[in-house]
DNA sequence: CTGAAAGCGCTTACAG
DNA sequence: CTGAAAGCGCTTACAG
C-alpha cells in the first residue's frame, strides 16, 4: 500500500477545535502568562490529544536560532571521535538542541559540501572533531559568523574556539615513565596526518629526552598515519635499525595497535623485548593482551566541554574559550623495565 | 567582542541586486527553464558572490519535505554502530540529505525525547541502529507516520523495514566451524539485551550441534550484556563448570574481547586451551592478541542499505523493503583443535 | 519570460 | 486576556 502522509497539525486547527485564534495557541502553548489559565490548559490538552508537534521549520524561521549544531568529523568509525561524538550529543540533548551529523572524510570536497548544508540548515554553532583539520577548513566554516568549536586543533579565528588535550604534558608524563622504568632507546611513532597533536606530542617526548640526559636521535622518529596500518610500516622501520628502540610511545592507540601486531609478527614480545605506550586510552586498550599502557584522554568529557563552550558562547561569553584538558597516564601490561637493564 | 551575527542575505536581497522580483531569483536559483537564460546567470553570479545560501527551514516549509533523516541509536561510542552510522551518512550525503544523529542511550524517558524531537524537525525518515530495539520504541516513532528502518531487528508494522544480517546463518557457519575443529563441548555467550539476533544466533549455535550430533546442554549457554564487562561475568560461569567448554562462539567482538581477557586471567591460552568466535568483525578484531575468528557484518554497507531502503521509499516504493543481508566466516587465529582431540 | 499573490506554520509587536 | 496584522524566506499556481 501507498502511505498517505496525513499533514501534521497546525496551531490552526487547535486554534479551531478550541475556538479561539492561532496566536492564543500559540502563546498557550509557550506557556505565556498572558494567556487565562483555563484557556491554556484547553489548549494544551487539545494539542497532546491531536498529537501536536511544533514545526521546529516554522519556529526558528521567525526566531532565527535553529537550535542545532553541526558536528564534522573526519571518520565517525574512530573510536576517538565517536567518544566524543557521544558526549557532545549528550549535552546537546541536555539543552534540547540537536546534532548534525557530517562525515568529511578528509575529502576537501565532502568538506565544502559540509560547510555548505551547515549554512542551509542556519546550525547556531559548529564543532570540529577531525584529528586532521586542514588549514583551509576553518575559513571555509568561518563564512557563516557561527561560532566554532575545534578539538584538539587551534585555529587563530574571531569564531573559532578549542577544547585541547594537554600535549606537551601527557606526552611528557608518557615518555617519563619509559626512561623512569630504565629506557634509554626510545622511539616516537608518529601522525604524519596528526597537525598540531603531533608536533605537540613529538615535543613533550623531545623535553622528556632531554630532562632525562638522553640525546635526541631523528631516526627513532617514524611516522604513520594514525591508524593501525601506517603504523605498522612505520614500526617496520624503526625494527630494523641497527639498535633498535626498547620502548615505543605512540600518537594513538590505534597506532598502538598496529605497532604491537608487527611486534610479534617480528617474533618479538611486549613489553619483554619491546615497551609500547599509547594515546587516548580507548575503551578496548583496556583489553588488549597485554592491556595498553597510555594517555587517557577524557573523550566523552571533552565533547561535552565543546558543547558546552558553544552554549556559553550562545549566552554571550566573550572570552575564555580555549581549554586545555590534562591527561592522565594509565600504567598497565605493555611497559616494563628494557631486557639488557 | 560581542559577535554580530549579520542576517544572512535572502531572495529578496537578491531580487533587490539584480532588478527583478523574488519570485524570479527563485526560479533561476533552482535552474527553471521558465527563467531567460542571461537573467538566470546574472542571478546565479550575484548570489555566490552575496554569499547567499537557500534557508532549509523556509523552503522546507513550503515544500513539506525536510531533506532530513533522523538516526538513533543506543550509543555511538559502539564500534558496529559508529559503523554503521558511518554507511548511513555517506549514503545521504550522496542523496543531499542530512542527518540527525541521536543516542538513546536506552532510556525510555531519552528515546521518547528523541521521538519528539524528529517529530518537530519533520524527518522525512528514520533509521534506528540499536541493539536493544524495545518494543514500545517503534510505536513511538510510528506516531509520525514516516518510513523507519530497522537494523539488526524487526517489527511488524506498516512503516517499519528492516536491513538484517542472516543471523541463523551465519551462527551456524561459526558453530560448523568449531564441530569441524573437532570441538565437542561448544558454549554460547550471548547477549541478553540482544532480542531477536541473539534468539537467532542461539538459535544457529543450536542447529549446528544438531546437525553435528551434539547434545544441547542448556549449562553452555551464558548472557553477557553485549559489552566486554558482561562478557567477562558469563565466561567466569562457564570455565567454573566442571567440564568447561573448549570453544566459545560469542554474541559479538565486544564480548569476545572481554572473554578473552577473562581467560587469560585464568592462565589459559587462546586458542590452545580454549577457541573463541566472535561476531561482527570490527575493525580492530585483526589486531588482537591473537586475531579473532569472527563472522564478519559489513557494517558501512548495511547502514547504506538502510539509507538506500528509505530512498527506494520515498521514491514510492512499495514492498522488498527487508532485506537479509549474509554474514560472512573470518578464520584467523583464535580458533584451533582442541587439546584432548 | 516575469510579476503579483497566496501560503507553508509559526512568533510577536500593536491594539483593544 | 485575546485578536488582527505583519513578517520570517521560501515556492508555485495564476495571469499576463
Amino acid at each position: 500500500m501507498k502511505i498517505s502522509l496525513a499533514k501534521p497539525v497546525s496551531i490552526k486547527d487547535i486554534a479551531r477545535m478550541a475556538g479561539v485564534t492561532h496566536s492564543t495557541v500559540s502563546r498557550a502553548l509557550r506557556n505565556s502568562p498572558l494567556v487565562n489559565r483555563e484557556t491554556v490548559e484547553r489548549i494544551q490538552r487539545i494539542a497532546l490529544e491531536s498529537g501536536y508537534r511544533t514545526s521546529a521549520a516554522a519556529r526558528s524561521l521567525v526566531t532565527r536560532r535553529s537550535d542545532t549544531i553541526g558536528v564534522v568529523v573526519t571518520n565517525i568509525a574512530d573510536p576517538f571521535v565517536a567518544g566524543v561524538v557521544g558526549g557532545i550529543e549528550e549535552a546537546a540533548d541536555e539543552h534540547g538542541l540537536s546534532v548534525f551529523l557530517a562525515n568529511s572524510n578528509a575529502e576537501p570536497e565532502r568538506e565544502v559540501r559540509v560547510a555548505r548544508k551547515f549554512e542551509e540548515r542556519r546550525v547556531d554553532g559548529i564543532i570540529v572533531t577531525a584529528s586532521r583539520v586542514g588549514a583551509q577548513y576553518v575559513p571555509l566554516l568561518e563564512h557563516m559568523q557561527v561560532p566554532i568549536v575545534l578539538l584538539n586543533n587551534q585555529h587563530p579565528s574571531q569564531f573559532a574556539h578549542s577544547v585541547m588535550i594537554a600535549n606537551v604534558q601527557a606526552s611528557l608524563d608518557a615518555t617519563r615513565h619509559l626512561i623512569a622504568l630504565g629506557h634509554r632507546r626510545i622511539a616516537y611513532l608518529g601522525d604524519r596526518y596528526g597537525y598540531q597533536s603531533d608536533t605537540e606530542r613529538l615535543s613533550g617526548y623531545r623535553q622528556a629526552l632531554e630532562e632525562g640526559g638522553l640525546p635526541f636521535d631523528q631516526q627513532l622518529v617514524a611516522h604513520g598515519d594514525g591508524k593501525p596500518e601506517g603504523a605498522e610500516t612505520a614500526i617496520a622501520e624503526l625494527l630494523a635499525l641497527l639498535q633498535p628502540p626498547t620502548a615505543v610511545f605512540c600518537y594513538n592507540d590505534m597506532s598502538a595497535l598496529g605497532a604491537m601486531r608487527q611486534i610479534r609478527n617480528h617474533g618479538l614480545r611486549i613489553p619483554t623485548d619491546i615497551s609500547i605506550v599509547g594515546f587516548d586510552d580507548l575503551y578496548i586498550s583496556q583489553y588488549l593482551n597485554p592491556p595498553l599502557t597510555t594517555i587517557r584522554q577524557p573523550m566523552r568529557q571533552m565533547g561535552r566541554m565543546a558543547m558546552e563552550t558553544l552554549l556559553k558562547i550562545f549566552a554571550g561569553a566573550e572570552s575564555g574559550n580555549d581549554i586545555k584538558v590534562p591527561g592522565e597516564l594509565i600504567v598497565r601490561q605493555s611497559t616494563a623495565p628494557p631486557k639488557e637493564s
